[in-house]
RNA sequence: GGCCCCAUCGUCUAGAGGCCCAGGACACGGCCCUCUCAAGGCUGAAACACGGGUUCGAAUCCCGUUGGGGCCA
């Protein structure tokens, strides 16, 4: 029996939203670049940039040549040519900062830190990555974050790659070639670090932490930002914790976002914060920084939680001379209280979802929609999800995780699953539940009716059961209205029919048995739940002719004459 | 506390000043189909957080309030 598509046709309708959509709005820039920007001269800074980039490419496991001074600020003019980014529209940029095409070099990144189980949201922001440079024919990068060694385990970094690969988002550089764990790239921070103290960029600082500590809570007390106070800024120290020099020259950091547009930060919420710690380990932000720059990460695709840190960074690009990556926060998966997704609120690990029976399509179609959107459609497979995906289709507010949903898209994912493959995600269900596995042909055609019945694999083994081995029992509600003194000699009647029938099938089993039916005047539903429940030993299965046919004569005698034994028997 | 982000049916979303007394989907209710359970078809209820402004016209632009989230070695 032939399935229909997970799309189940539904074709032009959406063509019209879309297409007038089309008409309606610009062709953005990093679609269709416009013709009259081509012969547009570069700014100078992001020539001189893409000149030093160019010229001195740099390799994820070496440094390059660094140039360190720092990048002229391109003068501020509003962006609202018909090919700005809409996301960009009406904002004061420099043409420094304006939507570039995309280029054929895409490359993103997904930087979990194994400190954990890789969970949903984290897998959203991996995915948005994967479709991201999977849409531009780029490279996906996965990077582990390890440097918090007292939470970073291998078994972690194991579970994650392991989650990752369920999904189906292969990255194209990372583990387990080296070069791809920030432990592995200390060496990357620690150049950095000088070349920036050499520059001037950088200073020491031996504040002791408790005073940094009085400080904040004065600052906290006053309502104001927090700020380091630069006491060691000219002390020209040469051991220490390692700070950034900000220049307060009073002008707001602005983070270009491509699902939040242009973020300002005033630059008076910024203090000279640290590079390297004390005990010489490089912090978060920094390793973040140089891993992106040597990794030649051209577009940030990460958790809005990292929105804050960005103009930090962004003034740490510009320390060490670089163009800034194009950044995009992507909003946090919430509970059902819109709090930040945890436990309690239900299974947030991937692999939890992997145990339970969903199939990978399903909850990479799922996560897509958590937060993107193309249209009115709600069912994409993978080929479709990297054609249509793009960022400025992502949604910009959080987005509350709903199970309810994942599982009516299992069941559509399911319902579009070929038999044979169906069989071999079941396999492993079955094995896991103790059966046995029959041969994935018969297997498979005992499993497809049940695609329309189960929202999981798991489900699905379960409702599937009887195929597998005998029933144990009966359904005990149907088992005492329908195992009786009458329900015995209808089993005896239904045995006579179906041992003299010619052929075995749901064609020829149907009509024997309606006609039993109409011949001791009882609807066809008596001696449908009749034979269901002694056969399957519940009161819902498939279509019980077709289920007879595949579970074979003997077998189907067998089951009815066990029940009918049981029917005899005292209750 | 400071700063940043966010705000359309219960949930995911569409929405780019008039195509909107707001569309789709999940979930929920009803009807149909039916050997059970599903699936499917039809159908119902259900939202622009609040207050100001701008405009002939605001879900859409601006300001504020409220609420939620995040960051602050």
């Amino acid at each position: 029996m032939s399935r229909a598509p997970a799309r189940r046709g539904r074709p032009p309708r959406h063509r019209d939203r879309g297409g007038r959509r089309g008409r309606r709005h610009p062709p953005r820039i990093r679609d269709r670049p416009e013709p009259g920007d081509l012969g547009r001269p570069a700014h100078p800074a992001r020539a001189a940039a893409a000149v030093q980039a160019g010229a001195a490419p740099l390799a994820a496991d070496g440094v390059g040549a660094l140039r360190l001074e720092r990048l002229p600020r391109p003068p501020v003019v509003p962006d609202d040519r018909p090919g700005a980014h809409p996301r960009l529209r009406g904002h004061r940029l420099g043409p420094a900062l304006r939507a570039v095409p995309v280029s054929e070099a895409v490359r993103v990144r997904f930087a979990p830190s194994p400190t954990g189980h890789l969970h949903v949201g984290g897998a959203r922001t991996a995915l948005f990555n994967w479709l991201y440079a999977r849409h531009h024919g780029g490279t996906f990068i996965l990077r582990i974050e390890d440097t918090d060694r007292s939470r970073s385990t291998e078994e972690h970094i194991a579970a994650i790659l392991e989650a990752l690969e369920w999904l189906g988002l292969e990255w194209d550089e990372g583990p387990p070639a080296t070069g791809y764990r920030q432990t592995e790239r200390l060496a990357l921070y620690r150049e950095h670090a000088e070349r920036l103290v050499a520059a001037g960029a950088a200073y020491h600082c031996d504040c002791p932490p408790e005073q940094l500590d009085a400080e904040r809570r004065a600052a906290e007390a006053a309502k104001v930002t927090f700020r380091y106070s630069g006491r060691c800024r000219e002390r020209g120290l040469a051991a220490g914790a390692l700070r950034l020099r900000i220049r307060d020259d009073g002008a707001p950091v602005v983070v270009r976002d491509l699902i939040h547009g242009v973020v300002t930060f005033e630059r008076a919420q910024l203090d000279d914060w640290i590079l390297v710690r004390t005990d010489g380990t490089p912090t978060y932000n920094f390793c973040v920084v140089v891993d992106d720059v040597t990794m030649r990460i051209t577009h940030v695709i990460r958790g809005n939680d990292h929105l804050s840190n960005t103009p930090k960074q962004v003034l740490c690009y510009e320390a060490l001379g670089y163009r800034t990556p194009e950044f995009a926060h992507v909003s946090m998966i919430l509970g059902a209280d819109r709090g930040r997704l945890s436990k309690r609120h239900g299974a947030t690990a991937v692999q939890a979802f992997r145990d339970d029976g969903f199939p990978p399509d399903a909850m990479v179609n799922y996560l897509a929609r958590l937060g993107w959107s193309s249209g009115d459609q709600e069912i994409f497979t993978r080929p479709e999800l990297i054609e249509r995906f793009d960022i400025k289709d992502v949604a910009a507010s959080g987005a509350v995780f709903d199970r309810a949903k994942l599982e009516w898209l299992s069941q559509e994912h399911l319902k579009a699953t070929p038999p044979a493959r169906l069989a071999a995600m079941a396999a492993p269900f079955i094995a896991r539940a103790g059966l046995p596995v029959p041969d994935p042909g018969r297997l498979g055609g005992m499993l497809a009716p049940f695609r329309e019945r189960a929202k999981t694999l798991v489900e699905l083994v379960d409702q599937a059961r009887f195929y597998l081995e005998r029933p144990a029992g009966y359904e005990p509600r149907a088992a005492a209205t329908l195992l009786t003194p009458e329900g015995a000699r209808r089993l005896d009647l239904l045995v006579a029919r179906l041992e003299t029938l010619p052929a075995f099938d749901a064609g020829a089993i149907e009509p024997a048995v309606r006609a039993l039916a109409a011949e001791l005047g009882v609807k066809l539903v008596e001696l449908a739940q009749l034979a269901r429940l002694a056969v399957t030993g519940r009161t819902a299965s498939p279509p019980i002719f077709d289920v007879l046919e595949t579970l074979g004569r003997e077998e189907t005698l067998a089951r009815l004459r066990a029940a009918r034994a049981a029917a005899e028997a005292p209750a």
